[in-house]
DNA sequence: AAGGTGAGTTCATAGCTCGG
DNA sequence: CCGAGCTATGAACTCACCTT
C-alpha cells in the first residue's frame, strides 16, 4: 500500500511516536536496541530510572536518538507514588512529597535548578515540564505549574541547556479533559509559557477506550491547536491512539513496550498501600485481530479452539514468519514492530487523507478479523465474552469516527514535534550500518 | 550460575450514576 | 426505566539486581 504515490506537496509530515522505556524493561529493550529491533529511537527517560538506565540511555544517544526526561514530579506529590518507584529520582524528598513550595524559584530544595542541572549533564534534548495531575483548571496547582515552566526555561538557559527543549505535560482526568469551559481556562492559562509540545496525559483514558469515549477525546483535544503548538498523546496505544494521530487531534502518541497504553491517576491522592502485598501481571501477547493483548494463559486455553490459532497469530511474514510461534517467543519485538508499523504506515499518507485511510485500511480489516474471532466456538464462556466485546467495540468504534469525519473535515491538525537533536537524520535507532 | 528478593504493575467486573 | 459509561476494587506474575 501507498508505494506508488506521487507527493505532489514533498513528503507528508510523519508522525510523532515516543517510547515509553518504564522502569524495569530497559535490558530487554537493550537486547532489542542491539538486533535491530526497537524500531523507535524517541524515548521518554524517568528521572528515578536513568542511573539504572545509564546503559540503554547512552546506546541511544550514541545513535542519535532522541532523550527526554520525565521529571517524575507529578508522582514525586502523588500520597500514593511518592514513595514508590519514583522515591530515586535527584530530587526526591525521602519523607514526604514534594509541595509547591519545593518548586519555587530560589527554593530551598532548588527542584527546578537540579532538573536543569541534571538534564544539561546526562545530554537529554527535551525535558517535561515538573507539572502536577490537576483536578480541574481552577486547581492552584495550575498557577504553580506555569511559574516553574517560566523558571525551568531560565533555569535550563543558565545552565547551558539552551537547546533543550520544554514538553508541558497536561495531566487532567478524562471528565476535565471534556468539560468545554475548563478546556477555555487551560488554553488562556498556556498561552504565554515557555514550551514547544504539548502533552496529554489524560487520567482514565487510553488503547481501551470506549467508541464515545474515543470521539470525545479527539474532539477535546482538537480545541487545544489554538495555541499553534505541536501535541502529543501520552498513555495511548493501539486502534485509539492510531485514532487520534489519523484524525489530526494529535500530531504523535506516546506509550510504552506492551505497557502504558492507558494512564490512571484515579488512586494517587489515595494514602499508600501497605507493603508486603503487591500485584502483578502476567506475560501478555499483542493480538493484532482484537486490538488488545491477551495472557499467555488465555492463549493457552484458546488453542484447543479449532480455527483459534489461524484467527489469532500474526500474519505479517516481515514480523512474525512462523506466525503464532513468533509471537509467543519473542513478545515485546512482534509488539514494538505491530505500533511502529501502524503508525509509519500513516505516516506515509497526505494529511487530508489520513483519516479515510485510517478507517479504510486500518480499522476496516482489524475489524473483519475480530468478527471472525468472535465466531470462534470457545468453550470458556468468559473468553468468548471478551472476543465478542472487542469485536463489538471495534465496529462501533468504526460507526462513531466515520460519523465524526464528517464533522470535522477541513479542521486545522495538530503538528508532529520536531525531532531533537535537530539536524541529525531520523534514522531508526539499532538500524546502524556496521 | 542460580536462586532469592524487592518492587512494579493491568485487567475484569460489580455496582453506581446520569441522561435519554 | 434502562443502558452506557464511569469508579472502585480485587486479583499472583515479571524483571532486574543482588547475594551466595
Amino acid at each position: 500500500m501507498g508505494q506508488n504515490v506521487v507527493y505532489l506537496h514533498g513528503q507528508p509530515e510523519p508522525i510523532g511516536h515516543f517510547l515509553r522505556i518504564g522502569n524495569s524493561g530497559h535490558r530487554q529493550l537493550e537486547t532489542l536496541l542491539d538486533s535491530g529491533k526497537m524500531m523507535l529511537d524517541r524515548v521518554v527517560v524517568d528521572a528515578a530510572a536513568v542511573a539504572r538506565q545509564h546503559d540503554l540511555i547512552a546506546s541511544l544517544a550514541e545513535a542519535g536518538g532522541e532523550l527526554i526526561l520525565d521529571t517524575n514530579v507529578a508522582e514525586l506529590s502523588s500520597a500514593r507514588k511518592y514513595n514508590g518507584a519514583v522515591k530515586s529520582a535527584p530530587w526526591a524528598n525521602p519523607v514526604a512529597m514534594l509541595t509547591a513550595d519545593d518548586l519555587r524559584p530560589n527554593a530551598n530544595r532548588d527542584v527546578i535548578g537540579q532538573i536543569a542541572r541534571f538534564a544539561v549533564q546526562h545530554g537529554f534534548h527535551m525535558v517535561q515540564a515538573p507539572t502536577h495531575l490537576l483536578e480541574g483548571s481552577p486547581d492552584a496547582m495550575f498557577a504553580v505549574d506555569r511559574a516553574s515552566t517560566m523558571a525551568l526555561r531560565n533555569a535550563l538557559d543558565a545552565e547551558g541547556g539552551r537547546h533543550i527543549g520544554i514538553n508541558y505535560p497536561l495531566m487532567i482526568k478524562s471528565a476535565v479533559l471534556r468539560d468545554p469551559v475548563q478546556r477555555r481556562a487551560f488554553i488562556a492559562g498556556l498561552e504565554e509559557l515557555p514550551f514547544d509540545n504539548l502533552w496529554f496525559r489524560i487520567s482514565g483514558f487510553g488503547a481501551d477506550a470506549s467508541p464515545a469515549g474515543l470521539r470525545r477525546y479527539i474532539a477535546a483535544v482538537m480545541d487545544f491547536q489554538r495555541l499553534e503548538r505541536p501535541i502529543v498523546a501520552d498513555g495511548v496505544g493501539g486502534l485509539a491512539g492510531l485514532a487520534i494521530v489519523a484524525f489530526g487531534a494529535a500530531g504523535g502518541i506516546c506509550h510504552g513496550v506492551a505497557e502504558k497504553e492507558r494512564f490512571d491517576a484515579s488512586d494517587w491522592n489515595k494514602p499508600p498501600e501497605p507493603r508486603g502485598q503487591s500485584f502483578g501481571r502476567e506475560k501478555r501477547v499483542l493480538i493484532g485481530s482484537l486490538d488488545r493483548m491477551l495472557s499467555e494463559k488465555q492463549l493457552d486455553a484458546l488453542m484447543s479452539t479449532p480455527g483459534a490459532r489461524k484467527a489469532l497469530s500474526c500474519n505479517d511474514t516481515s514480523c512474525c514468519p512462523r506466525g503464532f510461534d513468533d509471537m509467543l517467543k519473542d513478545p515485546k519485538a512482534h509488539y514494538l514492530r505491530q505500533r511502529s508499523q501502524g503508525v509509519q504506515e500513516l505516516s506515509r499518507i497526505p494529511d487530508s487523507r489520513r483519516a479515510q485511510h485510517y478507517l479504510d485500511k486500518q480499522l476496516t480489516p482489524v475489524e473483519r478479523a475480530a468478527r471472525n474471532v468472535a465466531k470462534l466456538r470457545v468453550g470458556d464462556e468468559g473468553l468468548k465474552k471478551i472476543l465478542e466485546k472487542s469485536s463489538e467495540r471495534l465496529e462501533k468504534i468504526h460507526s462513531v469516527l466515520d460519523d465524526l469525519s464528517g464533522t470535522i473535515k477541513g479542521a486545522p491538525r495538530a503538528h508532529a514535534p520536531s525531532r531533537q537533536p535537530r539536524g541529525k537524520p531520523a534514522a531508526a535507532a539499532g538500524k546502524r550500518n556496521p
